[in-house]
DNA sequence: AATCTTTATCGTATATTTGCGATACAGAAT
DNA sequence: ATTCTGTATCGCAAATATACGATAAAGATT
């Protein structure tokens, strides 16, 4: 009962899952839109900002750094958090060229 | 211990997250990718097509259906799906509008 | 050196997702 | 009317995700 098949799928597909997973939670929505309003990075304001507890923050950070949405360096009682906006254009034309193709096409059947 | 937060956030916040789920798996990409690529709505091919089972697949497609990617009229033994273009196009827009717009303010700081 | 402040990690409880087989359902075919 | 065919749903097992408190880690402050 090997549940979980993610592996038997392109490595396209795979890639724009795993973007879109790392933004599928509201609060990782919120994190990305902090830190894209701000020019500088922010540090633990993010906690202050979102209904979460600062262990959850730092596990959705986490998670975000992990998928390459953001890079961060944390020096000491320090982190620096800011976007890595190569890996939202990546999306952008990943998703566009996936799904926006063929809209000039559209044949609505049902 | 109530787990789960999500309505704390913004109903922006939640339709982007609940978007971005949607298709947070290579299986939905995969599904939507065939259904993109065909002018016409297809049905069981999809089960052909992809590693798993009819009633994983099945799951999927309701998935997307109740998260408005895709429209089907199910009539009988054969079922109809097809791409929601306008939910993809909102997401777009959306989605450009969060994370977009600050791009040229873009200062590299770590 | 001892303490403070900030952030990361661990452990744990609960909720959700993924996947499959079995079965129900509904129109089509015989 | 019965059977066939394609799809949806149910029930369950296993994997993941979410959230928090407690604790660790590491530089800053005193």
């Amino acid at each position: 009962m090997a549940v979980h098949k993610k592996e038997e799928f392109s490595a396209r597909e795979q890639n724009l899952a795993a973007f879109a997973k790392a933004i599928s939670h509201p609060a990782r929505i919120a994190i990305l839109s902090v830190l894209a309003k701000r020019n500088q990075c922010i540090c633990g304001e993010i906690v202050d900002i979102l209904p979460l507890a600062q262990s959850t923050v730092s596990q959705h950070l986490k998670e975000l750094k992990t998928a390459g949405l953001i890079d961060g360096e944390t020096d000491g009682p320090r982190s620096c958090y800011c976007i890595n906006w190569k890996a939202f254009e990546k999306f952008n034309t990943d998703f566009n060229s996936l799904f926006e193709k063929l809209k000039e096409a559209y044949a609505k059947c049902c």
